[in-house]
DNA sequence: GGAAACGATACGCACATGCGTATGATTTGT
DNA sequence: ACAAATCATACGCATGTGCGTATCGTTTCC
């Protein structure tokens, strides 16, 4: 696959390769993909509900209750209900969850400095840039 | 999803917003993604025995055999016996296979070229580079 | 020439995933 | 005030996926 196959390929390898080096650092942690996910997406602030939790890290919504009981049970999120809207939880970051996203991002970006060497900032600057625009192109 | 988030999120997003877009081109076609992979990379003449096939593009080689059964099915590859290995099957294209594959990628080419729409080649270029690189990066 | 490795194939298992559906509590529209 | 929509949650189902394992024919190595 050194060549120039679809777009979707590359990143597909490019996201599989990736995926394979963060694993081992997400398992030291603890935390599975999705449950990294959800850190990252309330470290961000951006989802509060959990059915836009769901959404916006692309899981199952069926399943996003599991997840959240398990990250519950860590101690690393609260789930409390939402005084403007009682049919609704809000899900935050506890303390220790902020700090434990905090380690596992720190440990990912090493990963990917690993994977990056060898690319200019400009260059990296560009894959960044161009990756965002795809995802968020229609 | 529009910061900066590990890139294995960004690729994931891009991936899947390019993959969502082709989808309906593939199924066009009468293709799903994998027995798309499979006629790409035949097309591309890199893999022959299926177990090579198999791990080219990351499919499950116990069911890349009925992969390969509906597309020998459809007439777009055959599976003949290795003259050099009977215990190998080569897989190749038919002429049916390769017209296919090609109007595919053309019409896959359409798509991408919507959704890279607003990116200097120079940025498509260092795209494609940086994705390569990370794909094949150990 | 016999043992070990290998490729294709088959089968089963555990698990993840996406989808539909239901229900209870709550909000909203009229 | 009543109907419809909404959110969290639960359950089940069909399918996809990865993994181990077995078999059969064939090749390789000693």
């Amino acid at each position: 696959m050194t060549e120039d196959d679809d777009l979707a390929a590359l990143c597909a390898g490019a996201g599989r390769a990736l995926a394979e080096a963060e694993g081992p650092v997400l398992a030291e942690h603890g935390l599975s993909m999705w449950q990294y996910a959800v850190l990252a997406t309330l470290a961000h602030g951006s989802a509060s509900s959990q059915l836009a939790l769901a959404q916006e890290i692309h899981y199952d919504k069926t399943r996003l209750i599991a997840l959240l009981d398990g990250l519950v049970a860590e101690g690393l999120v609260t789930r409390a209900p939402d005084p403007s809207d009682r049919r609704a939880r809000i899900v935050r970051l506890t303390p220790a969850g902020i700090q434990r996203h905090g380690a596992v991002r720190d440990a990912i970006r090493v990963v990917e400095e690993r994977k990056l060497a060898g690319l200019s900032p400009e260059v990296r600057r560009v894959l960044r840039s161009a990756l965002t625009h795809l995802a968020n192109t229609d």
